[in-house]
DNA sequence: CATGAATGAGTTTTCATTCAT
DNA sequence: CATGAATGAAAACTCATTCAT
């Protein structure tokens, strides 16, 4: 049974830095790249098949429409940040900092190692239909409102000094999504100095460390 | 003749800070708003002809190719971004923040005025072919060494305290694009005081104020 | 073992009014009630599977293609139809007139009773491949011949009056079928009633009374 | 212009028994032989295109579906059949017989000559959707309903005897419908013939002439 | 510029049917 | 018989584009 449909919730999450296994079938990986580099309007059913190694019919037996694809990918992906995100959180160590700094390198490495995910999940809006939509828009809204709870910890113990804590969680969220949109793996840069660069912008973001 | 067509290099900017006036034929207003609500693949020719009130060989008439419209569109935008945020420069008192505050301030204002515009250039360059995506990048990255050379003054004079000059340069441009994605014109705060709190977290990402 | 296929010549008529048991399998009462009610070609192979509660091969199991089922429906609709007119012919007392009126009320009866059958059947002619389709033909053109050779017995004795009597034959035939199109057993007449009145415009067909 | 798009209601009826020109387009024309021989399922918007020597976006040029080839061929022999009746009844001596012959004979000529038109209109009605459906039934009734008056008016000066009028309109119109069925131009009798045996049949369903 | 007509190539989706297990 | 997977062919329909008038 080579297309296992994914469940909605992805088994418990034991290493946040982690992202080696997508846990997309192949259909849905198929699609993924295709998506990410052309867009899902520009990308035909026919072509997603052939990527995915099946025919047109074959495909239409795993996912019942186009829309059903996408919606399959941006799930196991908000899925997949979250759970990613909850899980780096939970293994800090409490403070408004530690918190800080592990959900922003764990979103940052989340668009960096699930750069294709990522990407289709937060350029196709336009292409989502309205359940889907909702659905996306409640998962990242959840993932802003995260970084949002932890910068007012940190504005209210002094840590971060923060004028406007919503405007602020979504700049250094949305920092974390462009990454997806210019991040070379091949590039000059190891991954982990990519993440202590961005990292630092977030960090100021949140004004850490405060001005005198 | 109602469709004048675009000088590559609009007329000198009286005032960066005036976007009232947008340049573009009816044709091209049309598929901006099209190309923005529903992307550019899923726009038809038909659809922009409609609303341009034109006939379908009319638009041809205008415009070569779907492509062209797009290409006439995203020039239009990045010339007029890059006239209007060349005067704020030219505008300020030279000093590293005052240049920054008058960049910044004119690309904020641009992707929250001319936001439909903004939105599509920075969303379709997928849907570019290659002339088009390489004069666009160009311009793009014109723009972000713009901005880094002003923080490098800045860190130079001791103004700004920013480690990767570069990466602080995307990020404060990656910002002001992403406001034309959620800025929302009829929303409770006035556009100055977004301006306002947006150019706060930009002056962070530079290191303004710097800590001591 | 549910679905045991029809012989093609049911078991012998006890009482030719009686339609209450169709006879069929699930799958055929299936086929039949999407038959009718979207037509053939309208009607998917998935659809008959479902409705009959089983699997797409399972339906394969008792019919070689979409085709076959539709033939093992006409098949039993028509031998069913032939066998019950006999019947009531056999059971009348020789005269035309109770020849004509029992052969007419079953026909009648039939078409009310096993309406979707019918319909089905004088309906689908033109999805019907060639071999189906003449079997079809040949016992429809069996039943009118019937019809015909009562009229002219009762022509020969005067108890009708009919100029052309295969044209008389066809249009009382075509009345019964036609009823299939109409009636509705939840309507305000009783079957008997439209039995009744349908008859009595059959015998004016076959001209009785004759006028003097 | 090849395609002239039909009028709702054509122009004044000159000649009730003269069926000679059906005004339908080349596409019309096309598609009514297809659904007449295949029926509407069965026939493929490119057969229709290409027995109309149209590309398949050609025809789609001049119908927006399939389902509206439909309906402008319903629409246009639904128009036509009460067209004629009416000019027709407005053509005789105003007597119940004098009625009765003409509009029958028109409604028998029209089903013999306009055979195809006339046998889509009845059998696809299951392929109509609900307005055009509405619409079909609408009319169709209407002529049922004409034919009534007519009878009840020789019921009522005893040139007919029918006990159940609704019932004789519909068996009579009934009986005009199922001639297209397999009237066969070509065959050994004369139009008119069919037209004089056919009728005969029709006033004995009106109970015509009275028996004493 | 509008109208009207046209088209090759493409789109998403469904069809009847088969086969291994 | 069910499940699950698969497929060639075809379905209805739309696309960007062109051309004559």
């Amino acid at each position: 049974m080579p297309e296992r449909s994914l469940a909605r919730y992805p088994q418990a999450v034991t290493d946040w830095r982690d992202f080696s296994d997508d846990g997309l079938t192949p259909t849905l990986r198929a699609a993924r790249g295709l998506f990410a580099r052309n867009g899902y309007h520009a990308t035909s059913i026919r072509a997603v098949a052939e990527a995915a190694g099946l025919s047109v019919p074959g495909l239409y037996h795993h996912h019942r429409s186009k829309q059903a694809i996408l919606g399959a990918l941006v799930d196991a992906t908000m899925d997949r940040m979250l759970a990613h995100t909850r899980a780096a959180e939970a293994d800090s160590d409490g403070t408004a900092l530690g918190r800080f700094d592990n959900v922003l390198e764990c979103l940052l490495r989340f668009h960096m190692l699930r750069r294709d995910d990522a990407f289709v999940a937060s350029t196709e809006m336009r292409s989502m239909d309205d359940t889907l939509l909702l659905r996306h828009i409640a998962q990242r809204d959840e993932q802003q409102r995260m970084i949002a709870d932890i910068i007012a910890q940190g504005v209210a113990d002094g840590t971060f000094r923060c004028g406007h804590v919503d405007d602020g969680a979504r700049a250094a969220a949305s920092l974390c999504v462009a990454v997806a949109g210019w991040y070379d793996p091949t590039g000059v840069l190891t991954a982990d100095e990519v993440v202590a660069r961005q990292l630092d912008i977030a960090r100021r973001i949140a004004g850490f460390p405060p001005p005198p």
